[in-house]
DNA sequence: GCCCATTTGTACGTATGTATG
DNA sequence: GCATACATACGTACAAATGGG
């Protein structure tokens, strides 16, 4: 479950899919911690530039909010999200 | 002597075969600190990052042992290492 | 106990090089 | 050429432990 395979579909959007729906699950609820890049390198066997490409997706749908020196963490729900 | 030089040899994997050395040689012996971060930045001309790295190798290597507010020491001959 | 400097630990930001399809 | 993916390397920020005064 939840496991990157090989394929058409670039890794790093097949991890932003498994974020958000962790998210959207509840299973991440609003002001939860993200893990670290280096937590998501060890969970899914990923380089960190591909990590970054995925949580910099999230971000950019405003799922999430990204603090450097501390983490990443779920947005409320009515913060602003680019493009909708 | 002991410079690290760009090529196909890692600068972290170039740094930890320096401090091995200087254990191996005696020049640095058990119980002994090894130079602080911020020193080996300074000596080696490196970032932080890398630095860290070198350490790691010989802390799993059980070469050197770390202690957080502290720093890395030389360990005792009969420490267990791991992977022997 | 409290401050403070030092040191290690953790985390994100950025850039570059290499390899592959 | 371009996007993907990995590895290396440097920089910056925040956090926690240690020890001295």
């Amino acid at each position: 479950m939840g496991q990157i395979t090989d394929g058409p579909v670039p890794k790093y959007a097949q991890l932003a899919s498994i974020l958000r729906r962790r998210i959207e699950s509840g299973a991440l609820a609003p002001g939860d911690p993200i893990p670290s890049e280096t937590a998501l390198e060890g969970e899914f066997g990923l380089a960190r530039g591909t990590i970054r490409k995925a949580v910099a997706m999230l971000r950019e749908e405003g799922v999430i909010v990204t603090t450097r020196g501390k983490g990443s963490y779920v947005a409320d729900q009515n913060e602003s999200r680019a493009g909708e």
